[in-house]
DNA sequence: CATGAAAGATGAGCAAA
DNA sequence: TTTGCTCATCTTTCATG
């Protein structure tokens, strides 16, 4: 990747907001030139988006954080689990690891019943064999970014 | 919470750099009305900031992710090791989970001699007497919001 | 890079709690 | 009286060619 827009992405990653003009200084870039990266990055998937870094105590929706450590069953590829996961509600980050399980699983249920729903349909829909969930009681650092 | 403060972080999940214009309009508020909250939830750490999501596979410079279980030594308490812990290069999440360890913490690394400096740091400082790490051989979504 | 259009910040006035 | 909203205005930033 371009070594710009890498640098690009390293300021915008700790401030999603800054103006064109300010991104262009920081990266030695006209407003402009900053600006084109930018869309061109959104256009082509490389940005993915911009969010908000919430304090979790403060946000009374947030509901539960849950890890769930997964094995897949012998007949099921990565690609099959990770296709339909990606498409299931809550799920923030899916991930294949190293270790006893096969893929470390991120995701936010508004209550008990709806991770449980979430649970029964990685099993059903996305070839799930073993499932195990870990609820987070408290979340210190609540986000992807630093 | 007030209600419309929730509102205003969902959609600011969702898009980070909408403007305040269009910010109000989707929770029925001026512009004004609708910057005012964001300032006052950005000065009082409700918001943490603003992000952008990249997509893992073309981030470069992303290095190695990895996830570590961590159990403290009985005289450590929770306070103490979050309280070091968020200090440490590289981590992104510090939670308290239900499970056999204490936290599932989450952490970047540039290479594998990082890692285990983070790691040694973690059972210098932090009070961790147990850590079970999981390298991330690929992931699939990286990232918090969803 | 210049230019019209959009967005951001600031202050005055007003209304409700 | 304090808090929060709107409106008007001025300045900065954005997008297009």
């Amino acid at each position: 990747m371009d070594p710009l827009d890498s640098e690009i992405l390293g300021v915008l990653r700790e401030d999603a907001r800054i103006s064109y003009r300010d991104l262009g200084v920081r990266v030695g870039l006209s407003a402009n030139a900053a600006a084109d990266r930018v869309r061109k990055m959104v256009r082509d998937g490389v940005i993915r988006g911009f969010t908000t870094l919430i304090d979790p105590t403060a946000d009374s929706r947030a509901g539960l954080l849950v890890f769930i450590d997964i094995t897949l069953r012998p007949d099921t590829t990565n690609e099959e689990f990770e296709r339909v996961a990606l498409r299931l509600p809550g799920i923030t980050e899916v991930v294949h690891v190293t270790g006893a399980h096969d893929y470390l699983v991120r995701a936010r249920a508004a209550d008990p019943t709806a991770l449980n729903a979430l649970l029964g349909t990685l099993k059903r829909e996305a070839g799930v064999a073993q499932s195990h969930t870990r609820i987070a009681l408290r979340a210190a650092i609540d986000g992807p970014t630093r």
